[in-house]
DNA sequence: TACATAGTGTTATATTATAACATTTAAATT
DNA sequence: AATTTAAATGTTATAATATAACACTATGTA
């Protein structure tokens, strides 16, 4: 199991501590107090925590969230659902879906070793208003 | 059928006829010849085009590829793979998978309309390099 | 014509992300 | 423990991506 770095763990527990992903520069202004001061120092704290598997980046938000399935195949397989009205992001665990997504080739013969998928729509809060 | 803008045919074309996916300001670059000056214009051309499904966004990549599919569902369900070593990528047009995806549903009961695919490996080319 | 809708042109600015370089800390190897 | 190596940090500057605001123009349609 990896041991984060102070900058990293400091970056995980606010990202993991939100209820909605957390953007770049959302998450520097929340840590400047513990002496974060510079994007890059976020960026590369991002970085290595996806790499590893702790967070996901939404790729069309530009946003990141901690990792809800525990043991994600480090990041390699990820698939969220994302309300088009209130914005709120849910990891997907689903073992037919990543079963289906994971065994997926397709004609051009090219060999996959990873995949992200986003839903949109709306949630069921959303539906009724 | 829809009827492209001035602008919108001009910024269409040149992601057409490109072999890879363009980002704006690559394609901002290219049209400034015929009079498209600034980033809003591109980007505004990019909304629409996107929008009626003309075009699809590579999230991952911040790049913009013309529909393959001629009747991709307006935009509503994309798919790609990635090649990340050469970076080429494909529209994937598989009806299985399309059907599949279109078809799940999620244990949160949201309701979908729309969704994004993409695919990373290593495409034919660069497996055997 | 009158009205509504979509598109354009322009300037300025916001947001997201990386380059380059010096230094420090932690881990692995001898 | 001392040496070496890899990983992480701190800092300044800058690149790349995207939108706000406002005035104006073209197009469709009642
Ligand atoms: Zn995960
Ligand atoms: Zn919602
Ligand atoms: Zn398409
Ligand atoms: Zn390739």
């Amino acid at each position: 199991m990896h041991t984060l770095s102070k900058n990293q763990q400091i970056i995980f527990d606010i990202i993991d501590k939100s209820p909605e992903p957390m953007k770049a520069y959302s998450i520097l202004f929340n840590v400047q107090k513990k002496g974060i001061k510079a994007p890059l120092q976020v960026y590369r704290a991002l970085d290595k925590l996806v790499e590893i598997g702790k967070i996901h980046k939404i790729e069309s938000r530009n946003a990141f969230i901690a990792c809800q399935n525990s043991s994600c195949q480090v990041s390699k397989a990820t698939a969220f659902s994302i309300c088009e009205s209130c914005e709120k992001v849910t990891e997907i665990n689903n073992s037919s879906l990543s079963k289906y997504l994971s065994n997926f080739k397709d004609k051009a013969g090219m060999k996959y070793s990873k995949y992200n998928l986003e839903f949109f729509g709306l949630c069921k809060k959303c539906i009724t208003k």
